[in-house]
DNA sequence: AAAGAGATGGTCT
DNA sequence: GACCATCTCTTTT
């Protein structure tokens, strides 16, 4: 139990990723507290095309270029908001894409701020994660390693990243489609 | 069960 | 003016 060192996160975001499987995220938003373990992430580097660092530090990609542990937000298709962990040293422009998370507390409020949708898609996906943490442009740039100062934190409650995480190509993109760099807890029984 | 399309707005060429 | 690190609803097998 307890935060997590930044150095532990000044690491290439390929490595980080299936690291920060089991981890929990908190939000605390409007004065209420979700959270939720994270069960997929991806990892975007500064020489990967697919990535947004990839032609260069822009005004949107500033915080992906900062110190690690730290957390960038981005506006998907004009509608969703993406949440991603600042990896590597300062200045690398790496991040790890949280793509889905389990939920633990706050469940009441997640499923206002989902629509009433089943449990099972309340953030099983990273568009959804967001809306269901309520989580916005607002926390771009945000500590993630801070005593909760910025309202969103993650937290190492104990539980093991999976020995044997499931490895794929990554979503939703169309450069560097082959890289394998999206991670998943297994399928438990 | 799978495939298709619309929504919607910032960012970059 | 094109392109998205997506989601949801509708239409088609």
């Amino acid at each position: 139990m307890g935060a997590l060192g930044r150095p532990w996160f000044e690491r290439d975001a390929p490595v980080v990723a299936p690291e920060l499987l089991n981890k929990l995220l908190v939000a605390q938003v409007g004065g209420v507290v979700c959270s939720g373990r994270i069960v997929e992430t991806e990892a975007y580097t500064e020489d990967d095309p697919a990535s947004h660092t990839f032609t260069g530090r822009t005004d949107r990609n500033a915080v992906m270029f900062g110190s690690a542990g730290h957390l960038y937000v981005y506006l998907s298709y004009g509608i969703h908001h993406c949440l991603n962990v600042v990896t590597g040293r300062q200045g690398d422009g790496q991040a790890v894409l949280l793509r889905a998370l389990r939920p633990v507390t706050g469940l009441e409020t997640m499923r206002i701020r989902r629509n009433g949708r089943p449990d099972a898609e309340l953030a099983n996906g990273p568009g959804k994660l967001a809306q269901a943490l309520g989580v916005s442009l607002t926390q771009n740039g945000a500590d993630l390693l801070g005593p909760t100062a910025s309202g969103v934190a993650i937290i190492d409650d104990g539980v093991a990243a999976p020995l044997e995480p499931a490895i794929g190509p990554r979503i939703g993109i169309s450069k560097a489609t082959a890289t394998p760099w999206r991670f998943r807890v297994p399928l438990t029984t």
